[in-house]
DNA sequence: GGCCAGGTGGCCA
DNA sequence: TGGCCACATGGC
């Protein structure tokens, strides 16, 4: 299917995004084209993002079972508008970017860039929590192992695509099935009491967005063993999509400020609130743009 | 080999 | 509220 995209959109952007670690196992992307099983029902489905020689965006299910083919393109449809964030009118940003000295640094060099996003919100928690002090590399690598032992799989042309565990398996283990893996104890700790919230219906994405406001939700994150402000913002960024969401904490941004600005040391968290003031509404925005310019 | 990493919980004033 | 500190393991 072609797919109608907003006047601010890059694909290539989000391709060089997408394309920052090579350990990611979540999607795969190659020759411009980018490969993702997702969830449908009856069951996930592969699908090929690409985009033509009139920069129009085309999405094609791969291995789509004939008789349900239109409700399974509209899914496909959905997801990727969700995950690209194609529906927020960037305008806005780009007009902050123009008055704001820090963010003029990057929203011309990453225009069209969008805040690629988790849909999957038990996927957006674990990737906080597996993210938790600790290098980004180590991360994919922990990611990738979590993954391919308890998620599942389907293979396509020589390749795996890969599903996220589901909350109900990962409730079920005991720390030492993950700390097999290498994860520290308490993080295997975190992650099956994550699972477990999520396994038993106390907690969901649509519950968090019926919450109403951002305040609520993030209170109601942070409440959660393993879960603190940098987690629960990311989430907020990443998943649940409030625009201003804002990991202040984050080591990537303070590094990112620190190379941009050319500082000898780190902002400290004062510094970065007073930078951040005119990002006001646009917060999450203006953290993805900021992280982009660290590779 | 030492510092750092997309932090958090717990303790203390 | 705000300031320390232990934690735990790999990357570079």
């Amino acid at each position: 299917m072609k797919v109608i995209t907003p006047k601010e959109f890059s694909f290539s952007e989000t391709v060089s995004y997408l394309n920052r670690s090579a350990n990611e196992i979540m999607f795969h992307v190659e020759n411009d084209t980018v490969y993702k099983r997702i969830p449908a029902d009856p069951e996930p489905i592969l699908i090929e993002i690409s985009e033509d020689s009139e920069r129009s965006l085309h999405i094609d299910i791969l291995d789509a079972s004939a008789p349900q083919v239109h409700l399974l393109e509209k899914a496909a449809v959905d997801y990727v508008t969700e995950w690209f964030d194609l529906e927020t009118d960037l305008a806005p940003f780009y007009q902050l970017g123009r008055i704001d000295p820090l963010l003029s640094l990057v929203t011309d060099r990453f225009y069209g860039l969008r805040c690629v996003g988790i849909p999957d919100m038990f996927e957006a928690l674990c990737w906080g929590i597996i993210g938790q002090q600790i290098n980004l590399t180590f991360a994919y690598t922990l990611k990738r192992r979590f993954v391919e032992a308890f998620g599942s799989s389907k293979e396509w042309n020589g390749h795996k695509y890969w599903s996220f565990p589901e909350p109900q398996r990962i409730a079920s283990l005991k720390t030492g099935d993950l700390t097999a893996l290498q994860m520290t104890s308490k993080k295997s700790e975190y992650l099956i009491g994550v699972a477990g919230l999520m396994a038993e219906g106390t907690l969901t994405k649509e519950g968090l967005l019926q919450l109403g406001d951002i305040r609520t939700a993030e209170k109601r994150l942070v409440a959660i063993r393993g879960i603190g402000p940098w987690t629960a913002n990311y989430v907020l960024m990443r998943c649940l999509r409030y625009p201003s969401a804002f990991p202040i904490d984050d080591v990537g941004l303070h590094n990112a400020i620190k190379y941009l600005l050319g500082l000898s040391e780190k902002p400290t968290a004062a510094e970065i609130r007073q930078m951040s003031t005119n990002w006001s509404g646009w917060e999450s925005y203006a953290t993805f743009y900021l992280w982009r310019s660290l590779y």
